[in-house]
RNA sequence: GGAGAGAUGGCCGAGUGGUCGAAGGCGCUCCCCUGCUAAGGGAGUAUAGGCUCAAAAGGCUUAUCGAGGGUUCGAAUCCCUCUCUCUCCGCCA
């Protein structure tokens, strides 16, 4: 949610910084509701002081032991027209707020312009795809070949979009998860965290995906508390954790980790990426969740960047980061990077990580605040990352680490989670 | 699921219809005394917003005592609904 002073005092500036994304902001709808709530709010504070100053009389004279009679006739009136004002006033700041809850955050700076994926700018690129002596297959040709993938049965059991795995991949991924999480609170000094998968619909509000992003969650029906929902992913849960807080100014930056599924609808992506493990109603991340002061929050974007990459650089898979033009950003995002790992059989690079500063953006939403240097409470900038998904990290590394036979090499860093194995191979046929 | 207790400022805690944005304490900030610490004295110390002001300062003002609704001229206080926490019982991984 964007600073509605500043919508105020400069409108012009924000509506076109919110063009550079694509955002065409109301201005006309804007200003016509802000006209309207300020004569409406005035109104309704009037009436409000009137009322305390008789009823403050009131309360005096009858103390005394006096007449009240002639100031309840003047306040007679008075109830209904302020309820009346009231309510009103209510209904504009709602849809205030509903007008401000569907406005992106503002890019910063240093967001290149730009459309959409095409625009994104590199920044830098680790390792060299490998060259291959033989014809590379995709992943779901190599996991299928070694029996451990398996899409029928997954289909069978939910339908287009999950995935089975199976011996030594199912434990391939759940190294890989092992892994990270030990890097990252180990090397990178996060604390791990073991969170909800569902959420109630603050914690959404908060980080941005509701109320504009609905059709993209599954929702499980909770009787007549509302509803819960599968999270999309741990930023979710973990930067909700300071949501309503004022958190003391010692404890930042807070840095926390945590694995889990993620679900994702992905309604509107209907034929993308229809074959194997890359998108799927359900996949697992590493995800990597920063909470710090508003100062360091780009100096955290870059650290943050640099953990995931590390991710990938200790499993030896070629990766470039790409910065994303404004118009390829997400909601709550001021600046991202997306990390993109190299696919030999697609022959180009996919994203793998996403990692964002949303600056106040959802702090704002949350009500996250932090006590500041002069003890007033400040909003805090939140920033979240994967670090990394992991379905596509295994893709990476069976499409990367295959060998001519069709198994497929682990990465030295991941055979200790292995127990010592370091290749996938399919079980001899008789 | 059943029975009961509770939710007040950074924290603890008082407050059952008006003089309550809220006693008192702790903590914190500033000042004084002492000065090696400790102790002592004084002042200050919620948040969000509106209007005003060129801006800052200031001034005026509104809302907020878990959330929402109701009663009332007036609600932290009375009534209703909900949420959460705690205790006990039941069930369960």
């Amino acid at each position: 949610m964007l600073d509605i002073q500043l919508l105020r005092t400069n409108l012009e500036n924000v509506a076109q910084r919110l063009a550079l994304r694509g955002h065409a902001f109301p201005v006309a709808d804007f200003n016509l509701l802000e006209a309207e709530r300020k004569t409406i709010q005035t109104r309704t504070q009037e009436l409000q002081a009137r009322r305390n100053i008789a009823s403050k009389q009131i309360g005096n004279a009858k103390n005394k032991g006096e007449d009240v009679s002639a100031i309840l006739v003047e306040v007679a009136d008075l109830g209904d027209e302020l309820k009346q004002v009231e309510t009103h006033f209510e209904k504009i700041q709602a849809q205030l707020l509903q007008l401000l809850l569907g406005i992106p955050n503002l890019p910063h700076d240093s967001v290149p312009e730009g459309r959409n994926e095409a625009d994104n700018r590199e920044v830098r690129r680790w390792g060299a795809p490998r060259t291959f002596d033989f014809a590379a297959k995709d992943h779901v040709t190599i996991g299928e070949n070694l029996g451990l993938l398996d899409f029928e049965t997954a289909a069978k059991l939910s339908g287009a979009r999950f995935s089975l795995l199976q011996g030594g991949l199912a434990r391939l991924h759940r190294a890989l998860a092992q892994f990270m999480l030990d890097i990252h609170t180990q090397e990178h000094g996060y604390t791990e965290a073991y969170v909800p998968y569902l959420v109630n619909a603050e914690s959404l509000h908060g980080t941005g995906q509701l109320p504009k992003f609905e059709e993209d969650l599954f929702v499980v029906p909770h009787g007549e508390q509302g509803n819960y929902y599968l999270i999309p992913t741990a930023e979710v849960p973990l930067t909700n954790s300071v949501r309503d807080q004022i958190v003391a100014l010692e404890s930042l930056p807070i840095k926390l980790t945590a694995h889990t599924p993620c679900f994702r609808s992905e309604a509107g992506s209907y034929g993308k990426d229809t074959r194997g493990l890359i998108r799927q109603h359900q996949f697992d991340k590493v995800e990597l969740v920063q909470i710090v002061h508003p100062q360091h929050s780009y100096a955290a974007l870059e650290q943050l960047v640099g953990h995931a990459e590390k991710i990938l650089q200790k499993l030896a898979l070629p990766y470039r980061v790409m910065v994303l033009c404004a118009g390829d950003m997400g909601f709550s995002a001021a600046k991202t990077y997306d990390i993109e790992v190299w696919l030999p059989a697609q022959n180009t690079y996919r994203e793998i990580s996403s990692c964002s500063n949303c600056e106040a953006f959802q702090a704002r939403r949350m009500q996250a605040r932090f006590r500041n240097e002069k003890g007033k409470p400040e909003l805090l900038h939140t920033l979240n990352g994967s670090g990394l998904a992991v379905g596509r990290t295994l893709v990476a590394i069976l499409e990367n680490c295959q060998n001519a036979d069709g198994s497929v090499s682990i990465p030295e860093a991941l055979q200790p989670y292995m127990g010592g194995l370091d290749r996938l191979a399919a079980p001899d046929k008789k």
